[in-house]
RNA sequence: GUUCGAGUAGCUCAGCCGGAUAGAGCAUUCGCCUUCUAAGCGAACGGUCGGGGGUUCGAAUCCCUUCUCGAACGCCA
């Protein structure tokens, strides 16, 4: 009775979505008797070539049990398997490879897209829950680094991924707003700033007070020592400290908010570092009473010897506290505030070893919630090989990035499309989006070599590339004054069917992205479809006035759909005319 | 030294819960705008999947080993 339940249930839902379980389901119908559904499933894969069908099932698992060769079973297998939403099924070697009708994919896959829209793909996965997510988390008085933008973006991304997903993603904005460099800041800025130039130009200037300060300091130590006291005073209230601290914050703030507003990105909380100085005393108690903590060379550690882990140190000798004490104090304030269902950090990948620390720690400490705080890691942004230093002032400045990035667009669309309308607007949804598209393309953990050349191409697997071929669509759909009818679409060729297929696989896709909490996942398949529909768009002629006219209008309707919504997820704008 | 991550075409990468002939983009060469946006399409060129061993009917993919590169590794964050 449940079975049945859920079969009815599965058609209804998800049936035509997803090729693999359609045919997995189709073959199961005939082999039940010898497998079972999921190991069907297991089994189904999609072949690399085309002329091997939509769908293969190998044979050689059967070649024991049947004593016979996986090619005699494949032949024998194959008449056995037909069926009425394929054209062809046929034994190709070892192998059953099937091919799907295509006007019944075709029909199926667009009228769900139409339907749907942009809810196409949306997962029911996260019922409601919340994932917290750490985000952004620039260091205040510092430029916004080429590294934020990566932690932005993925944690952007990620966020709208689960979001997609029914879950409620939390972005909050861990702020290195607090720590020693504001004493030395402070001891700089009494020595060498000017209140009138920070008001100017604020993030430079405080940057320079940063880079002189540590050139000064390997000649005179005694600056060190100055910086700390400063930062003693600034944690005890001083109020002079207090108030200058205020101000690097706010002007720092407000020039981060510049670059959150270009990328159209934003934090539902901005909790940095120094909200919790209030909320460390609970952690406090719970490590002085968790009988955890030991004594070695004078600090207070955590021995993490169970997993593999080198001690945590969470005490300095002279009592205070360190990084991963606040850390604790701000894991645990985000179960008690936002009762997550996952926590992610969209940290940088040499903080691993930290998080690992962080999280044995808190599983030590009996927090079984700790199992759902996932580390997000990526690579380092270089530069010639080598690692950028904020302290030596090597640094890139995102803003200048896209500002280059918005300019060349703007350029591109003085060149292809004088008369477009809205082009401020447009060159910097291509200007901002191409810059996403760039970080987000590979794999999280790949290093980025920065190189200016690279983040701001416009052809090939890019971002504008994407955008580009979602605005021909909206081109050519606006020219045929398109309206959507319930007509059968009966598209047959090769060309449109693989732009039919890769639509299919969106869904899937959505749900591997979130699975590896990983963006790429998205621009890969971006990637795919855009290169299936340019294809498409080169061998056939869509405003044709035949009788298939509207079957290729829907298509391109449905694949406007699924890569604007693509783009969504990644936090790209996807223009309509560029 | 220990622990992670990575090594695939000249360059940047995808493929990695094993499957049939290892794929893209860039670069190079050639072709395609008097009909839908050429930010595009088609074609050519380009590979000991770091090396060695093993498991398997089958390995870029899994296991072992070795080399190379990167990161982290007690009082910074």
């Amino acid at each position: 009775m449940i079975r049945l339940f859920y079969f009815v249930r599965y058609k209804l839902e998800e049936r035509f979505m997803d090729l693999k379980k359609l045919a997995a389901e189709h073959i199961y119908s005939k082999l039940a008797d010898q497998l079972t559904f999921e190991e069907v499933l297991g089994l189904v894969e999609i072949p690399k070539i085309t002329e091997h069908g939509d769908i293969a099932f190998p044979c050689f698992t059967f070649a024991k049990t049947m004593k016979k060769a996986p090619v005699v079973i494949a032949s024998e297998l194959a008449p056995t398997l037909a069926g009425d939403i394929f054209d062809n099924v046929q034994a190709v070697g070892p192998y059953v490879n099937f091919f799907f009708k295509k006007t019944y994919l075709a029909n199926e896959v667009v009228h769900k897209v139409l339907t749907e829209k942009s809810h196409f793909g949306d997962l029911k996965i996260g019922n409601g829950r919340n994932i917290t997510i750490d985000w952004s988390s620039p260091n205040i008085a510092k430029p916004f680094s080429l590294g934020h933008l990566r932690s932005t973006v993925i944690g952007n991304s990620i966020a709208l991924i689960a979001n997609k997903c029914d879950y409620k993603a939390i972005k909050i904005n861990h702020l290195g707003d607090w720590g020693t460099q504001f004493g030395k800041l402070i001891v700089a800025y009494k020595k060498w700033g000017s209140e009138e130039a920070i008001k100017e130009n604020p993030i430079p200037e405080l940057l320079k007070l940063y880079v002189e300060f540590h050139e000064q300091a390997e000649q005179d130590d005694d600056l060190n020592q100055q910086g700390r006291d400063w930062f003693k005073r600034l944690e005890n209230g001083d109020v002079e400290a207090t108030r200058l601290w205020s101000w690097f914050r706010e002007e720092s703030l407000k020039s981060f908010n510049k670059i959150y507003d270009l990328l159209g990105m934003s934090a539902e909380y901005n909790q940095g570092e120094s909200f919790y100085n209030d909320k460390l005393s609970e952690i406090t108690d719970i490590l002085d009473n968790s009988g955890l903590l030991e004594f070695d060379n004078g600090a207070q550690v955590v021995r993490l010897d169970e997993y593999n882990l080198p001690l945590a140190l969470i005490r300095k000798s002279d009592g205070a506290s360190l990084y991963i004490t606040r850390d604790l104090a701000t894991a645990i304030y985000r179960k008690q505030n936002f009762n997550f269902a996952k926590s992610i950090y969209a940290v940088g990948n040499e903080q691993t070893l930290h998080f690992n620390q962080l999280k044995g720690v808190l599983r030590k400490l009996g927090f079984d919630w700790a199992e759902e705080m996932i580390h997000t890691p990526f690579g380092l942004v270089k530069q010639n090989g080598k690692k950028l230093s904020t302290r030596k002032g090597k640094i890139v400045l995102l803003e200048e990035v896209l500002n280059e990035s918005i300019k060349l667009a703007e350029k591109a669309i003085f060149e292809k499309n004088p008369n477009l309308d809205n082009k401020d607007e447009v060159a910097k949804q291509v200007g901002v989006g191409a810059v996403i598209f760039h970080d987000l393309k590979g794999d999280r953990m790949n290093e980025i070599d920065f190189n200016l050349e690279n983040m701001l191409k416009f052809e090939g697997e890019t971002g504008p590339y994407i955008q580009y071929t979602n605005a021909r669509t909206n081109s050519i759909l606006r020219k045929a004054n398109f309206v959507e009818t319930n007509d059968v679409i009966t598209l047959d060729d090769q060309w449109s069917f693989e732009v039919v297929k890769s639509i299919a696989d969106f869904p899937r896709i959505v749900e591997r992205a979130l699975e590896k909490y990983e963006p790429s996942v998205i621009s890969r398949y971006l990637i795919d479809l855009s290169q299936s529909f340019n294809s498409y768009y080169g061998h056939v002629r869509i405003l044709e006035e035949d009788a298939g006219l509207q079957s290729r209008l829907s298509l391109l309707k449905a694949t406007s759909i699924v890569l604007t919504e693509g783009l969504r997820l990644l936090g790209i704008q996807a223009p309509k005319e560029m």
